[in-house]
DNA sequence: CAAAAAAACAGGAAAAACCCCTTTTTTTTT
DNA sequence: AAAAAAAAAGGGGTTTTTCCTGTTTTTTTG
């Protein structure tokens, strides 16, 4: 099937070779589909859309450097709402899913598939306004069975909460970290507390291993 | 510059969408250069290589299923050592790097470079027979300071150590690791106190993180 | 401006971790 | 069998972490 009328892309991901390679690609799979421009990252879109010239859909990394996924996809939602966006990433935990579906993405690929089921993502998203896989739904009926409560503490931690963290991820004691931040022990008991109650662990090194697990702090 | 002789080259990445548009920048890259092969992973390239139609350099990833990268290139290196393998991953962690130029690869490149680059690293490949980036070079320097430290340490951790080690790193106290290892609290505190003097750290959180982030321990 | 909520801080105690040095028991070596 | 080495265990003390309950200060809301 070809599209409709000229579908128009762009392509945001910060590897080069991948995204230059996925150009030549999309030449291939049909050769009326208008690549309008390509970034590095949520800034570099920024700089480089047009209002006068928008793509109907953003193929997007998740991971980037100076603007991650996530942010250039609530920039997009502000700003450009009609834009649709397919995530195509390595990316395939659960949280990261998740969240991006929240933000609305209209599909998540990941980056092992054919580019025929790329073509048929490109056209669900046109026809249906989606794409979603057996794996994101099964994702999404997981999310749904997980302590929902526990999904939202990690969304709601606070800055202050998740500096503490990666502080705590190290040697320090907390009287280190609170000279650190500039609170009183006292306090860093505080937030040792609502993240064990928020993460359910029940040890300084508990608390460090979920961190590491789970992306929060890089070693 | 091109290539003096027809240059080939064979794939082995599971991100089809990555291959298949790499495929295609090299056809940009010099249109002379020829792609004997893909493969999805080390089994796969197992099945596809032919011994009468070698590839002079494979591109390859280090994140692969099945078969990862590491253990494709000892595959290369024992079946057809003639071979020149260069990495293309986003993995920039020090100790995958020197594991990948231990094994000898000729090139290690984030795919994150333009493909003017990816083409000077197979011309130097051809012409030098290597292509190292300033990046990864520091990262040799920098292992030759550190390799040998962890190396002496992990000689010396006695199986006893490596148990504990385990289960330290874990929200099980002292005494309920003494209890599981059928052991004395006191001698715990002296396995602790050895490794704290091997790995050189300073508390259970260091203990804990050193474990994972050097491998020894997985979450 | 007052009330409510959030953030920061506090007292005090118990448990756990950490530290230094020593002794005993078991295993290995000669 | 004896000596040496390694492994296990111990005494005792200090520091840090954890826990429970509460107060004060600052910020937000009405």
């Amino acid at each position: 099937m070809n599209f409709p009328d000229k579908l128009s892309l762009a392509f945001v991901d910060d590897h080069t070779l991948f995204r230059k390679g996925m150009i030549s690609l999309v030449e291939i799979i049909d050769p009326t589909i208008k690549v309008i421009f390509e970034a590095d990252n949520g800034l570099d879109l920024q700089q480089k859309i047009d209002p006068l010239n928008l793509p109907d859909i953003i193929l997007m990394d998740v991971n980037m450097p100076h603007m991650d996924g996530f942010k250039t996809v609530e920039w997009l939602n502000n700003n450009y709402p009609d834009i649709k966006v397919l995530v195509l990433s390595m990316i395939e935990q659960e949280e990261t899913i998740i969240r991006m579906l929240k933000l609305g993405v209209k599909g998540y690929l990941s980056k092992d598939v054919e580019p025929a089921e790329l073509k048929d993502a490109l056209a669900a998203i046109i026809h249906k306004g989606f794409y979603y896989t057996d794996f994101i739904t099964g994702k999404l009926v997981h999310t749904l069975q997980v302590d929902q409560q526990h999904a939202e503490a990690i969304l709601k931690m606070s800055e202050r909460e998740k500096k503490f963290l990666e502080l705590a991820c190290s040697e320090l004691t907390y009287s280190d970290i609170a000279q650190e931040m500039f609170l009183s022990p006292k306090t860093i008991d505080g937030y040792r507390n609502n993240l064990f109650e928020k993460l359910k662990v029940k040890s300084r090194v508990g608390l460090a291993l979920y961190a590491v697990k789970h992306g929060m702090v890089k070693l």
